[in-house]
DNA sequence: CTGAAAGCGCTAACAT
DNA sequence: ATGTTAGCGCTTTCAG
């Protein structure tokens, strides 16, 4: 037999379709009685409302497109979860979907805004999509999460990077560090420039000339943090701590350091950034700055339905992080040249 | 202006609607002067086909849900990965789910399948949901990824868990190690089962005596290897090596056996399954078994697709598997009782 | 090869 | 409060 519609619903029930819309969909517009008997009669014949149709009539998709730089970071998880309970709660749908730094393929996901797949774009990518900016005047509707386009007011929920950084940097010129040197995400990404202020703004604070020698480019990947150490070593700058800007990279320099021979925290302290899941299971469990991240996910959902439904509120929202100390900083040793000659 | 319809194309290209529909699915049944004026037409008007509209008509979502067990296991990352790109290729969508466990949430995704929101269902779950067993008659299409239900025939793409665990707790055996622990998964799933009778295929397969205090039950996660090295010190069982069946596991091990003072592999070994993304940045690098997650899930998609359009063909895939050694198992100590006297 | 016309299953507008 | 009617935008017969 083939799948029960609401008419099928509706016959059995003695009303019309429009009724049984109606009792299913806004069910205070009908009488108790007759949404009863509608309801029995949905029961009866296992009707499941076809959503196509629905969305169709509707021109909703209830669907949103959650498109992050790159999905192999676990860092997003936690990001989607929030994201996809808050869109369960709301009757939403969540497709996440990998930019890879891929203009095609961000463009893909674009498209399926325009061909009604989805209804909105939550963007945690590093740049604002060339394909966005060509059609400025309209863009669907948008949620940028994490990341910010200095340029474009559109609603966002992040965190404030200079400040989480600055508090990091801080942490390890209170443990005596001078030479502290900062691996960077990918420049000039705001989130990458942000975190390198927050540095740059800590060393300031605190009379700490900068070096330039001392700020090396990442991309926020693991072997950014492996590459980061080989090239300090390679220019032979001096240094007793690592402010990376993102865990992954602290682990790969961490992995780095320790094949030089170095131990951490002992010889070189390391702080990241992110508190991934694995951070405290580490060895040595890093120091790190936490992000809220199911909150922001939720939050940036949260943002998105309120966009949808064309609610005039909505607050911008900067989420709170805090510094978590483990075991990858320490004080400072005096005698960190002799050691380092001893590396191969 | 409205968003441009078939019919403004049609209208602008001097051709009937179902020329234009033709043109874009069927390029091959319309002369190739029509299908460039109707292709011309599509680029003035920046026409997008209303995905919808279509899927309504052709009773088809293009969309696919991977319900996985877990959504913070990174592992799934990857997998996920695979499957997108599959997806994405052959004009798919890929809606991830969260099971959890949760046959309210399993329910939830279930539904969608009923409400056209998606034609199938990639499984990664531990066990058969109990809704689907209601209707085993008529169920949607679904593929089963790296579980497995043994009662039941639905196709499937998996590694072969008992070769791959006996390879791992063969390594041990090589190392000299002769009393092996095992950390389960949660039994009594497919997985967890397999793994376990690997090992122990293994043990007899070397003559070792099976010993059921050097099996702890687990549940894939970090905390319960934390939680299973708890255990076997409480039990006061000996041992020299542990074969962990997650990552996860391995790393939760390796950390609680570090906070008793005992070092990894100097005093005991440990072997992971998975391989996940920082197997190989942990310190020491995780001994594992490696599993080709982006195939599988690229595979796992191609056979959904397959299914859905009916094709006959399709076999089942057990993808091979490798042991992946790394620093965190060594030959066996034969002091390791004095040492284990030493712990607080 | 192309056009006319009939829906897919639902909801929104307009009646009553 | 409920019913009637008219589509949403597309694909798919069926004719020609």
């Amino acid at each position: 037999m083939p799948a029960p519609t609401i008419a099928t619903v509706a016959e059995l029930a003695g009303v019309s379709t429009a009724t049984v819309s109606r009792a299913l969909q806004r069910p205070d517009k009908v009488q108790p009685q007759t949404r009863e008997r509608v309801m029995a009669a949905v029961r009866a014949t296992g009707f499941v409302p076809n959503s196509q149709a629905r969305n169709l009539r509707s021109r909703a998709s209830r669907t949103v497109i959650l498109l992050v730089r790159d999905i192999s970071n676990p860092f997003y998880l936690e990001i989607y979860k929030g994201v996809e309970e808050a869109a369960v709660e709301a009757g939403y749908k969540v497709l996440m979907g990998d930019a890879r730094n891929d203009d095609e393929r961000i463009q893909h996901y674009i498209d399926m805004v325009h061909a009604r797949h989805a209804d909105g774009l939550i963007l945690m990518v590093g740049r604002f999509p060339e394909v966005l900016k060509a059609e400025l005047g309209r863009l669907p509707p948008i949620v940028i999460a994490l990341e910010t386009f200095p340029d474009l007011s559109l609603p966002f929920v992040k965190i404030d990077n200079v400040a989480a950084a600055a508090e990091a940097v801080e942490h390890l010129v209170a443990l005596g560090h001078r030479r502290i040197a900062h691996i960077t995400g990918p420049m000039p990404e705001t989130l990458a420039v942000d975190r390198l202020a927050g540095y740059r703004r800590a060393l300031a604070a605190h009379g700490l000339a900068p070096d330039e020698a001392l700020v090396v480019q990442g991309d926020f990947g693991l072997a950014a943090g492996r590459a980061a150490v080989r090239r300090l070593f390679e220019t032979g700058t001096d240094f007793t701590a690592i402010f990376a800007a993102s865990d992954q990279m602290a682990v790969g320099a961490v992995s780095e350091l320790r094949a030089r021979g170095l131990a951490v925290p002992d010889d070189i302290s390391v702080v990241g950034f992110d508190d991934i899941v694995l951070a405290d299971a580490f060895e040595p469990p890093l120091t790190t700055i936490h992000q809220p991240r199911f909150d922001i996910g939720r939050q940036a959902m949260a943002r998105m339905i309120g966009l949808l439904a064309k609610e005039p509120g909505g607050e911008d929202v900067v989420f709170a992080t805090r510094l978590v100390v483990r075991g990858s900083t320490g004080p400072v040793k005096s005698d960190f040249q002799l050691k380092r000659r001893r590396r191969p």
